[in-house]
DNA sequence: ATGTCGAGTTGATCAAGATCAACAACACTA
DNA sequence: TAGTGTTGTTGATCTTGATCAACTCGACAT
């Protein structure tokens, strides 16, 4: 099903530059990085754009869309380690041992820039700014995944939730669309599978920070209605 | 108290260059790599060779003793995140804000090496081998996260605490030491702060698996009496 | 229409681990 | 040498979230 284009606009001609891209690139450099990213690739609802066990070969700009990442382990259990949405780079993981440790699987039809990751590695010699930005998207993925542990190990609940649901706030906000009213791209038990909960425990939950006026939910739409008091439940609780 | 030093023995003379550095390098790329590290820390129990919001330099390789790495939310929750060993690295937290996100404290009177980050960046343009390397490293370390976020989200606290002793084991052995045999240098808050469990429960669970004969629980130190066993429990476990 | 399937909600009950508490062993200090 | 603080163990009880189960709703196929 993945169907594979040529590219059409150039990375030096995209809206996302300012998420993929370091700023203040010259002009020639902005074309050496088209030459880098020269192909995109939709994946369908529910297709994998790698599994795990594949070959490390690249790493991905989400151009459009919305995908998890799951890891496995060998007796079946499985754990959604991420939600990526437009403008995030995913993939990092297959760089230490060239293949990659988890499933990326798009939850709804997307669409990809390939970056191949030696000829990533190959142009940020020749460009140090470029270099910098790598290592920067590569330390944030470590700050993230670290946020990700405090949260399942010190947090209960509804603490894990409501932090979810800010997170997923303000990675709208910084994309430009509405903060506090937005559609869920995942299931309660993707939604749990990530916040190590149960899917029942997830929807108690919605339903439970409802029934106190604090947001709005209607089955994958999401209103946040006090953001304030939220924010306050996560820095205050079990002061 | 924190004792700098001037490097007496250089990379290329050290017995942990197969931990730190890429194989392969030539005599002189080694040689750029120990104008690039010329500085060593002492750092003494307790103290920190960094704390969050202190400004990024440095990666740092621990060239004899034993760290954790602690995240500290708002509210005073603290959580340790990581334990590093002699030949790891750390402080890669601090790359994508130019600003740590962790304090990185000493559990025993420790040394390490100091890698001044943006002059490691200006070696790795010239040394290929030395960018993958990096590269690699701050790789394994996003693995490394994942599969901690799928022990904190999918694990119960029995497979938790065999988990984290089998992981020790491991690396311990790697190192060349006793990979059934070897002291603790972590509190047992410490590690249940690591395996987001309470210390009580970090201790009742090491009584209960040495009542089952499968470890040795002396205090601090640890003897792993049936690892195929324990192995075993970890993959069967809730199938 | 009817049936089926996946996703979500809600209730009742259970169990794992947290919490509270007492105490032991030991290190460090005065 | 007594006194104090830190670390660890163990017991009793409580709470949170898991588990089991029933049911609704909507999408889709026949």
């Amino acid at each position: 099903m993945t169907e594979i284009t040529k590219l059409q606009s150039a990375c030096s001609q995209c809206n996302l530059q300012e998420l993929c891209l370091p700023i203040g690139l010259s002009e020639s450099e902005l074309s050496l990085v088209d030459s880098l990213v020269d192909e995109r690739r939709k994946i369908a609802r529910g297709e994998a754009i790698f599994r795990a066990g594949d070959r490390f070969t690249a790493i991905y700009a989400v151009k459009l869309g919305f995908f998890k990442t799951e890891v496995l382990s060998e007796d079946g259990r499985h754990q959604v380690t991420s939600f990526y949405m437009t403008g995030e780079v995913l993939g990092m993981d297959g760089i230490s041992a060239e293949t990659h440790h988890c499933d990326a699987i798009a939850l709804e039809d997307s669409e990809v820039c390939l970056i191949p990751f030696h000829e990533l590695e190959t142009i940020s010699v020749k460009i140090p700014t470029m270099q910098r930005h790598l290592h920067r998207v590569m330390s944030r993925e470590i700050v993230r995944d670290q946020g990700m542990m405090m949260m399942l190990g010190a947090m209960r609940a509804e603490e894990r939730v409501i932090a979810f649901l800010l997170n997923l706030s303000q990675r709208y906000a910084t994309r430009g669309y509405a903060a506090t009213d937005f559609n869920l791209r995942m299931t309660r038990e993707e939604i749990g599978s990530y916040l190590g909960l149960k899917l029942e425990t997830v929807s108690r939950t919605f339903s439970h920070l409802q029934e106190e006026g604090l947001l709005q939910v209607e089955k994958k739409h999401i209103r946040l209605v006090d953001t304030v008091r939220l924010r306050k439940m996560l820095s205050q609780d079990r002061l």
